[in-house]
DNA sequence: ATGTCC
């Protein structure tokens, strides 16, 4: 547990095990100085109210781990809404520079490569939908495919060649057989593909995983969710976006299913083989890297970008049976692509450090990227207000749309979520699937689940205040508010 | 997150 330092040094703090201190910059921003092997400081964005989930599950122990990686520059960071995770902390970002040896490490991605979020924006008012809604969810329920193991929209009748086009073409791929338009290539990060993708560094196990699972939405915290637009923050953003009060859209949060999971295993294990030959020690073995400029660097990203074009094939092919939903129960399939985000991936960016522009390996994991007005990755017609960066609640509760700012921080990152408070073992041990079920219907929110057990496992409880979250990345100018999404329907695995 | 242990 790190100690905690105000500002003005009063010797005002909790308990401590080691010599981490937390020392407060502001009342959103907190620095971790570094200590033993740290190369650079830990940077924190929280609220008082938000530091005790991050001391007590450890977090800030990783977020000092991550410090220790080879090439990493400026700061180690926590979102506001960080916890535990394997080896980096979700909720945590971190840049190595590339040409000074710098890491890429599986465990800065996450097992759920390109796991991220698209919001779907209808043309129809929440009072239009109101007699259709109960069709419409029976229609999602039986058309989306989810849970654990097999079943997928797309049959990939042309095997293990096909899904090679699904790994280097991401949704790209998927509109050019038909599944969507060219405007949705647009608005998705990378115009919808990654362009370093190599199918090769791909194991058969891994191919075999994602033959049967394209166009799935998974289990877990992932959700297809019809919602409303409940207020909006930034108008002229908002009114860019196309999000009035009222306002229906979808939300859908998948990921790269087994084979991403397949991709991170199989490259962790080679990396800790090949760690001693690159001379690289690190506090936990859960932080296995390699140099970017290295066999095992370059196949690690590789693969990792074949898997996240394989998400977002997946969400581009969700998106298309969403709207096919919408023409049978609402009649209108009318659905435009606000923006598609990885809030899990690691990305080779150019960025300014110590006055110098640097090409840096950037890992996002559990926190999505945020653009500045302006800038070139952009579409035209949403470069004056930022990216828009989507941010799902828990299960029931609210999300955002937040936009990325001119000042930014963390190499241009904001949060990805609520952030877990509660395990899973420990929410199934104190909530019943069913009876939240039946809580959120009453509070008029169809759910249409697969298991109780995983109803219970995604409780409102397990998860911190998604407010207090957004509301923490705004006041510390990560991204500033532009919307509130309320759900009316929820799918999930 | 994940054919929640090949």
């Amino acid at each position: 547990m790190a100690k905690v330092v105000r500002d003005d040094a009063r010797e005002d703090h909790v308990t401590t095990t080691h010599a981490l201190s937390l020392v407060q910059e502001t009342p959103y921003r907190w620095r971790l100085d570094p200590i033993d092997a740290m190369r650079v400081p830990g940077v924190v964005f929280a609220t008082e109210a938000l530091l005790p989930a991050m001391t007590d599950d450890r977090s800030l122990d990783q977020v000092a781990n991550v410090a220790t990686l080879p090439g990493i520059v400026t700061a180690s960071y926590a979102m506001p809404d960080v916890h535990w995770g394997y080896g980096f902390p979700i909720g945590g970002v971190a840049a190595t520079d590339v040409d000074a040896g710098g890491v890429i490490s599986p465990g800065g991605v996450g097992f759920d490569i390109s796991c991220g979020v698209r919001l779907l924006v209808s043309p129809l008012q929440r009072d239009e939908l109101q007699h259709q809604l109960t069709a419409l969810m029976d229609d999602l329920d039986r058309n989306i495919p989810r849970g654990a193991g097999p079943g997928g929209i797309w049959r990939l009748v042309g095997g293990l060649a096909e899904l090679e086009e699904v790994l280097r073409g991401g949704s790209r791929f998927a509109v050019e057989r038909g599944h969507g338009v060219a405007r949705d290539l647009e608005h998705c990060e990378d115009r919808g593909a990654v362009d370093d993708a190599d199918p090769r560094q791909v194991s058969a196990r891994a191919h075999q995983r994602g033959l049967s699972q394209v166009g799935s939405l998974g289990s877990g915290n992932h959700f297809l969710e019809v919602q409303y637009v409940d207020e909006t923050y930034d108008q002229a953003a908002a009114d860019a976006f196309g999000l009035r009060v009222g306002q229906v859209c979808v939300m859908i949060h998948s990921g790269s299913r087994g084979l991403g999971h397949q991709v991170c295993t199989d490259h962790l294990k080679a990396m800790l083989t090949a760690m001693p030959r690159h001379g690289i020690s690190v506090p936990d073995k859960q932080l296995a890297c390699a140099p970017v400029q290295s066999p095992e660097g370059r196949a690690y990203l590789g693969a990792m970008s074949a898997a996240a074009n394989y998400g977002r094939a997946n969400r581009q092919l969700l998106t298309e049976a969403t709207r096919r939903a919408f023409e049978r129960a609402v009649g209108t399939g009318e659905l435009d692509l606000l923006y598609d985000v990885s809030h899990n991936l690691a990305k080779l960016e150019r960025h300014t450090v110590d006055g110098r522009e640097r090409q840096l390996c950037v890992h996002r994991k559990g926190a999505t990227r945020a653009l500045p007005p302006h800038h070139p990755e952009l579409p035209c017609d949403l470069t004056e207000h930022g990216q828009p960066v989507l941010v799902p609640g828990s299960m029931g509760t609210a999300s955002y749309v937040l936009a990325g700012n001119v000042e930014g921080d963390a190499f241009h990152s904001a949060c990805h979520g609520a952030g877990r408070v509660m395990s899973r073992h420990a929410a199934l041990r104190s909530v019943d699937g069913r009876a939240l079920k039946q809580q959120l219907e009453k509070a008029g929110i169809a759910v249409r689940g697969t298991s109780a057990r995983g109803l219970a496992e995604e409780a409102p409880a397990s998860y911190k205040d998604v407010n207090e979250v957004v509301g923490t990345c705004e006041r510390a100018g990560l991204a500033r508010r532009v919307a509130r999404l309320r759900p009316l329907g929820v799918v999930k695995g």
